[in-house]
DNA sequence: CCAGTAAGGGTCATTACAACCCTAAGTCAG
DNA sequence: CTGACTTAGGGTTGTAATGACCCTTACTGG
């Protein structure tokens, strides 16, 4: 038997929903270390009814998957990714009781000024990614595949920027990679590393006021593929206005 | 508004199909090199009636998704693949005229052997995978993508013994390699990588008649991760008989 | 003006890897 | 039987990347 793409799904009972991980880095305010943080939102409906999830929604019938999740992710906690990528699609038959869902998972990061300025309300809380409470559905397994993810991808490329606004010292790029890797990394290593590389740009600027030297000002070098998705950045550049 | 993941798509004419890129390698009869090879089908009704394809189809109700990827490419191809992943899922509303379809899929790798063995009729046609005719929907774009991995994954992880049967010399193993990333590698240098890492065990047995120095059998190591896939390797092991 | 601290650079040992060379051990032609 | 040929497999060396550690520079607040 030969495949018909677009032949309808038998069942018409597999419903198809987008979610999202999406971290954002908090200082913790014993240590003043930085560690990854995430919301999530409490479901007001069977199944899971009462318990935290990823904020996630049904695909839109006109939306692309990656609109979808930043659509359904500014709907249920007001933010807006400043990094976006595809994770994972989960649809195992028994990971949902009652009819079944396929759910496309997305995995994102935010600036932590923006997601300080977010709404927090009652049924969205940030949770630090470490030590979660017992999430529905398999959402604690998405989470931990997340976080290796973004452990992993901080490691090859170059999207702690993600974290940081336009500027930032190299000192603050170090500890987006310290509160991702969870140690401390050496300052000297670690400017020999990046400024080796031709991620960063640095510009004539300088940050006074901190009662120490005064540190440089770096930008992201903008001509540079800061995704490594491959062929698929064709497909990603295409869709951002 | 906070998301129900169990809600239904609005427009229900979104349709769930899964289709698989699986690799296999042949060797070419003028330079007796290997390089990568694929299987498509062709298609037989609307749209692109008669162009070359993945294999795939529509997802079934009451089968995994990894499920359905073994089933459709078994059903359309009669492969059985010794190694299966996700790839990536494809939803731009665009990709297929007519009613919607979201395509979840999946890259495996075959061995040669098993690749001869199955059926090819009319409608199905190995193909050099560096050099595709224009094929149906996006997958063009979707065996590039899954190329980049393959060699990606090459590099790190352990997979390239599914391309090889049980056991195998440190020659054929590198011969692998060699296909994959389309470039000669040092045989000396290559071996020590290899015994180096725990990735593979000798046997005792050696391989004679070859009408040279005999060489050792190798076998994988299975209490190692080959996938490296992180927290879902929980999820695949579950489902393997 | 001095103490404290972060910025930023230097040095060195270890490691991974590529290039290249050599020897070992089979088969086949003669 | 023997030597040519070819692959198996090991050794040596240079280079590039990395981590550990030390030093100097430059600002601020007391």
């Amino acid at each position: 038997m030969v495949s018909g793409e677009a032949r309808k799904v038998d069942d018409a009972s597999v419903a198809l929903a987008v979610s999202t991980v999406i971290f954002a880095l908090r200082q913790d305010e014993a240590s003043g270390l930085a560690t990854v943080w995430l919301p999530l939102v409490r479901r007001i409906r069977e199944p899971f009814d009462g318990q935290w999830a990823l904020p996630g929604g049904p695909l839109g019938a006109a939306e692309d998957l990656a609109t979808a999740a930043r659509r359904t992710l500014g709907e249920t906690t007001g933010l807006t990714p400043g990094y976006l990528e595809q994770l994972y699609a989960f649809g195992d038959v028994d990971r949902s009781p009652g009819p079944r869902v396929v759910s496309i998972v997305y995995w994102a990061l935010v600036q932590s000024e923006e997601a300080q300025r977010a709404s927090v309300g009652e049924n969205v809380q940030w949770f630090p990614a470490d030590d979660l409470p017992a999430l529905a559905f398999d959402h604690n397994l998405i989470v931990d595949y997340a976080l290796w993810r973004l452990r992993n991808k901080m490691e090859y490329s170059r999207i702690a920027h993600a974290f940081l606004g336009e500027t930032f010292t190299l000192t603050q790029l170090r500890e987006v990679h310290e509160a991702v890797r969870g140690r401390a990394l050496d300052p000297a290593n670690f400017r020999r590393s990046i400024e080796g590389s031709d991620a960063v740009v640095a510009t004539d600027q300088r940050v006074t006021g901190t009662r120490h030297r005064p540190a440089r000002l770096f930008r992201y070098n903008t001509s540079i593929d800061l995704a490594d998705q491959g062929p698929l950045s064709r497909l990603n550049e295409r869709k951002e206005p």
